[in-house]
DNA sequence: ATTCTTTATCGTAATATTGCAATATAGAAA
DNA sequence: TTTCTATATTGCAATATTACGATAAAGAAT
C-alpha cells in the first residue's frame, strides 16, 4: 500500500482525522459513555464493564488519550480517567463550524 | 484476531463509532473541507485536488456516503456531492449531549 | 454506432488495527 | 522485604483498511 503520507494533507487535516479516529471503535464509544455515566472515573471499573481483556482496554484507553478526549491522573494504585471538556468543545466547535458554512452556502444543488 | 463483534456493544455505539470512523482518514477531513469550500459540488474536482488516485477517492466518498456524512445526486454525466447537513446537526448534538452531561458532573476528580 | 468523459468496482499488495496471553511495572498492604 | 492489586507493554496472529492499476459501466458528444 503506498501510505499516504501526513504531508499529502494539512497538518490539521491529519491531526483532525486522528481525533475521529480515536471515536472510530464501539470500545473508545462506549468508554467515553461509560466515563460520563459515572462520577468518579476509575479503569478497573472500565476492564469490567466491557466484553474486552484488560490489556485491550488499556491500549483502547491509550488512544484516547493521545487523541486528546481523556485524561488520566494517577491515584495510587489507580488511574482515574476523565473525559477532557476542553477537546469536547474543540469538536463542538468544528461541527458548529461546518454548520455555520453550509448555512452561507448556495443550496441550489442536492 | 477474536472480532469485537456488534453484539458486544449497543447497536447506537456501533453505529456511533462508524460515523467517527468515516471522518478518521486526512483524505476523507479534506474532501469535506473542500465541499465546504465550494458552492458546486462535482466529483471531477475532487479528484484534482486530492493527492490521491481516482478510484481511491471514490472508494473515501462511498465511505463518506456509507456513513451518511455527505449525498450525491446524479447529475448527467457526473454527480454532484455535498454535506448532508442533518449528519452535521446530529453530531452537533452528540457533543453538545455529552458537554451538557459533563457541566452536571461532580467535578471533584481530575 | 462510436468515442469520450466520469465514476464505480475488482484484484491485489502493503500497512494498520485489534485482540489476547504473557509479562513488566509500580504503588499499597502485609 | 514480600505479596497483592492495578495498569501498561510486548509479542504475536487475525482482520481491516488503504492504495493503485486495470477494467467496467453509463450517459454525453460526435
Amino acid at each position: 500500500m503506498k501510505q499516504t503520507k501526513p504531508q499529502d494533507f494539512t497538518e490539521e487535516q491529519y491531526q483532525t482525522s486522528q481525533v475521529f479516529k480515536a471515536l472510530a471503535h464501539p470500545a473508545r464509544v462506549a468508554i467515553i459513555e461509560y466515563l460520563l455515566s459515572v462520577d468518579t472515573c476509575i479503569c478497573g471499573d472500565i476492564v469490567d464493564v466491557l466484553p474486552l481483556a484488560q490489556p485491550t482496554v488499556s491500549r483502547h484507553l491509550k488512544e484516547l488519550k493521545n487523541a486528546g478526549l481523556i485524561k488520566g491522573t494517577i491515584e495510587g494504585n489507580t488511574i482515574c480517567y476523565c473525559i477532557d471538556e476542553n477537546m469536547i468543545g474543540q469538536l463542538i466547535n468544528y461541527f458548529e463550524n461546518i454548520s455555520a458554512k453550509l448555512n452561507l452556502k448556495n443550496q441550489s444543488c442536492c
